[in-house]
DNA sequence: GTCTATAATTTGATAGAC
DNA sequence: GTCTATCAAATTATAGAC
């Protein structure tokens, strides 16, 4: 199911907006002079804010999972888990980009359902990659503490980006994730 | 500078949808349907959103450290450290709201500068409240370990409350605080 | 303090021509 | 696919009467 390449190029624009400023922080004519069309064009490519809302998060899910690789893969946890750690990073230092789906969870109340669900199954599938990707970690052989020990990274990698970039000091995000 | 019983009205509209929805969240007709007047009336207690913004961000920092006490009384680490938990928790499960500098952290960037830098100076005072509350922690003595530790639980809240609203799931914030 | 009235802007969305 | 034109609704905000 291939998308248009105009359709990414307004859901690239719709990401980066959402990533600052959530569900409410971009609009159809944003993104239509992003990418050079105008407002009433880009319903063509996606009917309703809802129907954009959610093909945007499910594909910044997928591109997120899909760069971390491998969960079982030959790396040792401790790669793993510098990887998944990395990858908000990155966004974060080099794009001063938050985790789409962290901002959208924090107003995930007040979102249209099908995008609040999209961005539940962002959290349900980095729980599942990362407790996958501990197996290997001695110090987690119980299969609770494992799933305690994943669902604890990604909120404190989700809080640090949030108090990183209202904090405006990149170190918050360091200090809050040098304990690994 | 005691505010007058309306305005205080005003806030408490405010902050319980800001802490579901965000700075977006709230309108002002909206506070003005929940305190029975009309939405002009609204503009004679706050001129702006941002002065609204602030007022409410500022009530909100300074009520939650009073309810935390003193950092330095006679309570155990292990007791400050589960209130200050506590706080959090208590409003997310019976009150299913989120920590309204958490929400506006996460859409920090597209803030007003005002209400952006009332909300950092909330976890600016958390951190040193935590860092004060520590102290007597045996295990934390030198000080750039107490303030990492004091940023890390902040964090770990903040993310926890989301991923718990998101995943519709409560024991999702246990679990990730269960580590104390 | 609160009201009515209204302004100026923005928003998500649709109809129909090309 | 994109455009023009337009809509209905919502938003923040102001002026002035009571």
């Amino acid at each position: 199911m291939e998308r248009a390449q105009k359709a990414e190029e307004i859901l690239d624009a719709a990401e980066r907006l959402a990533r600052r400023g959530g569900y409410g922080g971009f609009s159809f004519r944003d993104l239509a002079g992003a990418v050079g069309i105008k407002s009433a064009s880009v319903h063509y490519h996606f009917p309703t804010k809802e129907d954009l809302g959610v093909a945007m998060t499910q594909r910044y899910n997928d591109r997120f999972l899909d760069s971390l690789g491998d969960p079982r893969d030959s790396r040792s946890p401790e790669q793993k888990r510098a990887a998944f750690i990395a990858g908000f990073r990155t966004a974060l230092v080099e794009e001063n980009l938050m985790c789409l789906c962290g901002v959208l969870g924090a107003e995930s109340a007040c979102l249209p359902e099908p995008v609040a669900d999209a961005a539940r199954a962002f959290f349900d599938r980095t729980r599942d990659w990362l407790g996958a990707a501990l197996e290997s970690d001695p110090d987690l052989v119980d299969d609770q503490a494992r799933e305690a020990a994943a669902l604890e990274l990604v909120a404190r990698l989700e809080g640090a980006m949030i108090m990183a970039q209202c904090m405006k000091d990149v170190s918050v995000f360091d200090r809050v994730t040098a304990s690994g």
